[in-house]
DNA sequence: ATTAACGTTTGA
DNA sequence: TCAAACGTTAAT
């Protein structure tokens, strides 16, 4: 894998919409996968292009630029830039796009387990891949810089979120396992990926699912059932993660290694193992390196991934999540439930 | 506090 | 063996 960091990085199921006959690397096929998915609040395929787009045209408007000769965006502003949030609510949040990012999410390669942190049991995953798509300049539409405003904004707006008949947990579910895809595979990033903000909140799906499960808002003539059932899949999924680990969540970062490290885990301090990213948080569940960010541009001597797909859990001092313990408000809980 | 770079670990 | 990426440290 060549150079990720000089090119955009980038590879799109034709997020133009047209009808021909050449492929990419990621296509996920959306006529045979996702056949659901059309009519869903969170059209995966729109989503993904959106994205692709949003993406597409932020690294090639800032890469013309660039060669322009023209001086150069500061790196905040760029990054400012891409993290804006697909949604004016999810501002609020600290990773932008909570919902319609699970678009990308669908067909990635599996994503690494954190065998430390919220206890994925995601034997099938592997170490973070190499997102970074390919794609070639001259895949680049040369018009993309110049409709940077409108693509930088999904078309899926939070008004046209909110609108659709189905919430967030009927999104989750429609939007979750690809048909075609292996068992297991589509519960990883497909089952949290689209939820709405709701009520103007951006909320990481998954503690909107569990607390709305609580709160017995099921009865509100939406089909729960399933998305709670999904969820609680994906939860017990988790908890047998890491092996032989406990499930506390707070025994997950309570330090660096997991409280089961086979090593020296105990308070020594020493020999820190490396942890893992989660695999669930947004960071964790993006597919494509923005290509912009510093540790995109630096890959050759940073060894970092990008920023915007650096784990939230991984940002966090091990040790600085002692807090999220089981007594935690319920959704703190339940979010470390996964 | 942030960033860049390096050493190192990890898994394919 | 290699690529990816985490942890650490020095520079700013």
């Amino acid at each position: 894998m060549a150079n990720m960091s000089s090119s955009v990085c980038m590879e799109t199921p034709h997020a133009h919409g047209h009808a021909h006959g050449h492929t990419h690397n990621y296509n996920p096929t959306p006529g045979r996968d996702f056949p659901l998915q059309i009519d869903s609040c969170m059209n995966p395929v729109l989503d993904y292009s959106a994205q692709m787009e949003r993406y597409r045209s932020f690294a090639t408007f800032y890469k013309n630029s660039t060669a322009a000769g023209a001086t150069p965006f500061p790196q905040t502003a760029k990054i400012a830039r891409i993290a804006t949030p697909l949604f004016p609510s999810a501002r609020l949040s600290a990773m932008p796009p909570w919902p319609c990012d699970n678009a990308m999410l669908w067909g990635r390669k599996p994503a690494t387990v954190n065998v430390n942190g919220p206890h994925t049991h995601r034997t099938g995953m592997s170490r973070a891949e190499p997102v970074n798509v390919h794609m070639s300049a001259k895949h680049i539409p040369q018009d993309s810089a110049l409709s940077m405003g409108d693509n930088f904004l999904s078309p899926l707006s939070a008004e046209q979120c909110r609108g659709l008949p189905v919430t967030g947990a009927e999104c989750m579910n429609r939007l979750k396992c690809p048909p075609s895809g292996p068992p297991g595979e589509a519960d990883r990033g497909g089952t949290f990926g689209g939820m709405p903000p709701l009520g103007g909140l951006s909320l990481p799906p998954g503690v909107i699912v569990m607390t709305t499960l609580h709160s017995g808002a099921g009865s509100s003539g939406v089909t729960m059932s399933d998305s709670a059932f999904q969820i609680a899949n994906v939860a017990a999924d988790c908890q047998h993660s890491g092996s032989s680990c406990s499930g506390s969540p707070a025994a997950l970062n309570g330090n660096a290694n997991g409280s089961c490290s086979s090593g020296n885990s105990n308070g020594s301090g020493a020999a820190k193992r490396k942890r893992k990213r989660c695999g669930v948080c947004a960071p964790c569940r993006r597919l494509i390196n923005c290509g912009v960010c510093s540790s995109c541009r630096n890959r050759k001597t940073g060894h970092q991934i990008c920023k915007f797909r650096k784990c939230e859990e991984l940002k966090k001092k091990p040790g600085s999540t002692m807090e999220r313990a089981p007594s935690a408000g319920a959704a703190d809980t339940f979010r470390w439930f996964f």
